[in-house]
RNA sequence: GGGCGGGUAGCUCAGCGGCAGAGCGCUGGCCUUACAAGCCGGAUGUCGCAGGUUCAAAUCCUGUCCCGCCCA
């Protein structure tokens, strides 16, 4: 084997360990009929195809990852069902602009050769992320991967959407919907995001009312609308019933100025709100949710006024033709010329945005397949709230609840040529609709017409994602693959899909299979920048997770955050929304995979933003090297020891009986972290245990050991070094991977051990070895090497002066371990010799400085070498502080409330913390008289 | 308008009834034979604000002010 080089180098480390697994099929689940071991399964959200790898991938292959690990190495058998989302409209509008460049559209091209286009395109350039999640080390079961299009999944789309038709639960129906003009498509409910607080304006022009009595009131009426144009489609004017300054036009009509055409006045109490505008409302049902709502109540004409690419159709009149936001201004002009517009002023309001598209969505009527929510929607809040699903964190719980209890019917079609073509056919004839698993009936039902036309619409994405936990499985066959991983243990996804995406499995999962398709919900946040504010290309703060990996300059890192922008501006942007990279030099080093993952598990979960710090990846980079070193270092001592050889009686040594204490200690913290889907928990323990417990402590304890001629010593901690590092190595292997991986190779181990760290026994209670008194004692030795440093420090010793210590404590059992830990002491305090440890009283030794660590009083010899007043200076901090704490506790034990209704075992904590107090101070009184022997 | 988060050290965040914590940053000293991507020390807080409950509140309750997200 050869050396090691000096520092930890990821880059020259990943990939080599990526296919070592891969080639020995670590990733793959069972399928073998004999393998009975329990399993434990993920369904991973599949990343859209047109996607690259962004943080938020990065985060969730992580966070997934280190669950899948973790169970392989328990002994489950695992599937992490990873996968690829056809994504409809995301991915047309890719090809489209392809087309676009070439001069082409998709309607010259025509259907049938624009889909094989978008085929070509995928296998060309889609996917990549699969290769990346691999970059990042995610142990998906590869071989597996499924695209929401593939045939076998396409005939379960298929299926779902028949059998939910036959059940009544799919139904076809015109509405007034979403419309996308952008996309030219519906969209469902949650495909629309709302603008707020855009700045519009409240505009008012005059309706004048038809057979006007002037004795009686106003001869028009005046209503105030954001969007004038679509008066075009007015059929209604709304007024309260109530209002007196209205009640002379109840039953009158007005007259549309541009159209030839009489409009009502209506009394309507739920559209009006007398407060707002002039208190009458112009009424678009064709155009708007509420006022549809209200054309349905009073039987008003609807009129659409649009075309399909948000143009003004032939109902228009003069305006025909125009653009919707041209229309605007025309209408207005117009208005204004025939006298009737009555004013305008500012106005804050919400937009209706495509998700997609981006373009303003317009309210259309039109013919649409729709799925029945209510139905599916009780089953699946019924097993959350039985507690069938766990959702984690549950405050989510609440969120989840109030959607499905106040669910709209899901709009399921999609006017895209990418997608799964709805299994409708409609007779050319007769136009009877019939539904069908396997393609076009040969002739119509109802007239016998051989010629039928299938829908030309595909179905929401969502509606074949939503199937995604049992449609990779081989539903609707009966796979052994179905019996054995539905359903999926642990289903773990940003809290922003918890509709799109969730939900809808819960209800389809539950639909089809009769069982939630998953134990547990973990939501967790979303990456963003290191400010808060959100990643995106218009901020130009986004970060690539591959970057992070494998370093890049900030050049080319702000080139494709903020593409085409100069680039001061772009990198001045950046720095801003990552200040912590002012400290890094003129780029990113390649900090690894390892770093990064480790970095986004020590952020908690359920915080909802997860702001990304590059310092804060460096110092887990760091962390990388710690373990790369400890173990180059443990390495020096073990290259020829095998634990199978060693005995494995327990240690006798305290130094080796604490760290074993501590390393279970961390474990029992790491899996339980991990089990509540706390991974910053989990993390946190074992980087805690590694970095300031095994390093700093244990390592630095070996040393005298080591360099020891006590042959008995020597061994024992050979064996507890070794067994130390091999399991914190497999703790540690779900968070980081190829680091662990590549050390564990190298590492003296069981030969019962398999050929990778990720097949092997993952920390449990199996290597539980409790020992609080290990704990107490060391902490005790601990203390008084920590005190008597201070002490050194404060004094301005240099570190390789040796000093004279002396150790008085009136505990013999504490006075033993001092004495048996007395080479550690000289060693970690650099004493002169082996400290002199004795029972307090009797003469103080001369020139001394006195400190207190617990029940142990520490003389660190200075005389001759030390300032008085120095010392004075510490003396009076230390009083300071005690004595504060003195009268803080003397305050509460003074309060007979307290002593009366506290707990009998918190008022004894306190009365100890008392006395301990009261003994420092005595202490120190009594090192104020030393300073004089220093002198 | 309804709901949900958040406001704790200079920064990013844990803690959620019993002595205010971590990482980074800051700072003093050190190339001590695993690691300077390191080691040994040190400083740092009206726990958003105002009330209340409690022997005891960063933590529970009420109100309030900011910031963010979701829904209508």
């Amino acid at each position: 084997m050869h050396e090691l080089p000096k520092a930890y180098e990821p880059v020259d480390v990943e990939p080599r360990w990526y296919k070592f697994w891969m080639d020995n099929g670590v990733f793959q689940a069972s399928v073998a009929p004999e393998d009975n071991r329990p399993t434990y399964v993920i369904p991973m959200p599949p990343p859209n195809v047109t996607g690259a790898l962004h943080m938020g991938h990065a985060l969730f292959g992580t966070i997934q990852d280190v669950l899948i690990r973790r169970a392989r190495m328990q002994g489950f058998n695992t599937l992490w069902q990873p996968g690829i989302d056809h994504a409809g409209i995301a991915t047309q509008t890719v090809v489209e602009r392809q087309l676009k460049r070439e001069g082409l559209s998709r309607h010259e091209l025509g259907r049938e050769a624009f889909t094989e286009r978008v085929w070509q395109w995928k296998e060309q350039s889609g996917g990549r992320i699969a290769e990346q999640l691999r970059v990042l080390g995610c142990s998906a079961d590869w071989p597996r991967l499924k695209f929401t299009m593939d045939p076998d999944l396409s005939r379960a789309v298929r299926e779902a959407f028949v059998r939910l038709y036959e059940q009544g639960l799919i139904y076809r129906a015109t509405r007034l919907v979403n419309w996308d003009v952008g996309s030219q498509t519906v969209l469902s409910d949650l495909e629309v995001e709302s603008d707020e607080n855009v700045q519009g304006e409240l505009y008012e022009f005059a309706y004048p009312v038809v057979d006007a009595d002037a004795s009686l009131g106003a001869t028009e009426l005046i209503v105030a609308t954001t969007r004038p144009e679509t008066m075009l489609g007015d059929t209604a004017v709304a007024v309260h019933p109530d209002d007196p300054r209205y009640l002379h036009l109840h039953n009158k009509k007005v007259k549309h100025p541009f159209l030839d055409r009489q409009i009502p006045i209506i009394t309507d109490a739920i559209l009006v709100d007398r407060e707002f505008g002039t208190g009458a409302v112009k009424v678009t049902p064709a155009h708007d949710f509420n006022d549809f709502a209200t054309g349905k109540r009073h039987n008003l004409e609807e009129i659409n006024i649009f075309t399909l690419d948000g143009k003004m159709n032939e109902a228009c009149g003069e305006f025909a033709g125009l653009d919707r936001f041209e229309a605007r201004k025309a209408v207005k002009a117009r208005l204004m010329e025939l006298n009737l517009e009555r004013g305008s002023r500012p106005h804050l309001m919400t937009l209706p945005r495509s998700q997609r598209s981006g373009t303003i969505v317009e309210p259309m009527i039109s013919t649409q397949w729709f799925v029945k929510a209510a139905p599916l929607a009780e089953p699946a809040l019924e097993a959350v709230r039985s507690g069938q699903t766990q959702i984690l964190p549950a405050d989510w719980v609440k969120t989840y609840d109030h959607w499905l209890n106040n669910i709209q019917d899901w709009c399921i079609s999609r006017q895209l040529w990418w997608g799964h073509q709805i299994p409708a056919y409609y007779c050319d004839n007769c136009g009877t609709v019939h539904v069908s698993r396997d393609g076009a009936p040969a002739a119509c039902s109802q007239c016998g017409n051989t010629t039928l036309h299938q829908d030309e619409d595909v179905l929401d994405t969502w509606f074949s994602s939503g199937l995604w936990p049992f449609s990779t499985l081989g539903w609707p066959d009966d796979t052994l693959e179905l019996s054995r991983f539905y359903p999926a243990s642990d289903l773990a996804t940003a809290y922003d899909i918890l509709f799109f995406w969730v939900a809808r499995m819960m209800m389809m999962g539950i639909h089809f299979m009769g069982k939630p398709p998953f134990k547990r919900i973990l939501l967790h946040g979303m990456v963003v920048d290191e400010t808060g504010d959100k990643m995106s290309k218009v901020k130009g703060n986004t970060i690539d997770p591959l970057d992070l990996i494998h370093g890049c300059n900030f050049d080319e890192v702000v080139r494709k955050a903020l593409p085409g922008a100069p680039m001061a501006e772009a990198l001045s942007k950046f720095k801003k929304a990552y200040p912590s990279t002012a400290q890094m030099g003129t780029g990113f080093p390649a900090f690894g995979a390892d770093a990064i993952r480790f970095t986004l598990c020590s952020y908690s979960p359920q915080a909802r933003r997860i702001a990304l710090s590059p310092k804060r990846i460096e110092g887990y980079r760091n962390f990388c090297n710690k373990i790369y070193n400890a173990v180059r270092f443990s390495l020096n001592h073990l290259s020829d020891f095998q634990p199978d050889a060693a005995p494995q009686a327990a240690p006798k040594l305290l130094i080796n009986r604490w760290i074993l204490a501590r390393l279970s200690r961390a474990i029992r913290e790491c899996n339980q972290g991990v089990d509540e889907f706390r991974v910053d928990e989990a993390s946190g323990a074992l980087y805690h245990f590694f970095w300031d417990e095994l390093c700093d402590w244990y390592i630095e304890a070996t040393k005298p050991i080591f360099n020891g001629d006590n042959s008995a010593e020597r061994q024992e901690t050979l064996a507890t070094l070794a067994r130390v590092i091999e399991t914190a190595l497999r703790a540690l292997h779900p968070f980081m991977p190829f680091v662990t991986e590549e050390l564990w190779q190298r590492v003296p181990r069981p030969l019962s051990r398999p050929v990778s760290i990720a097949l092997a026994p993952y920390p449990g209670q199996s290597e539980d070895c409790p020992d609080p008194d290990a704990e107490r004692l060391m902490q005790t030795v601990m203390d008084v090497i920590s005190v008597a440093r201070s002490v050194r420090t404060e004094h301005d010793l240099h570190p390789s002066a040796t000093v004279p210590l002396v150790l008085r404590t009136g505990d013999a059992l504490l006075r033993d371990t001092l004495a048996q830990q007395a080479g550690l002491i000289q060693f970690l305090v650099r004493t002169a010799d082996a400290p002199e440890i004795c029972p307090p009283g009797g003469s103080r030794p001369k020139g001394s400085v006195l400190a207190v660590a617990g029940d142990v009083e520490v003389f660190v010899g200075l005389r001759g070498v030390v300032d008085p007043a120095k010392e004075h200076e510490r003396i009076e901090r230390g009083c300071k502080k005690l004595l504060k704490d003195k009268a803080n506790l003397e305050q509460r034990l003074n309060n007979p409330k307290f002593v009366e209704k506290a707990p009998p075992e918190v008022v004894a904590e306190i009365t100890n913390q008392l006395q301990a107090v009261i003994r420092q101070l005595q202490q120190l009184e009594i090192a104020r008289e030393l300073i004089e022997e220093l002198k």
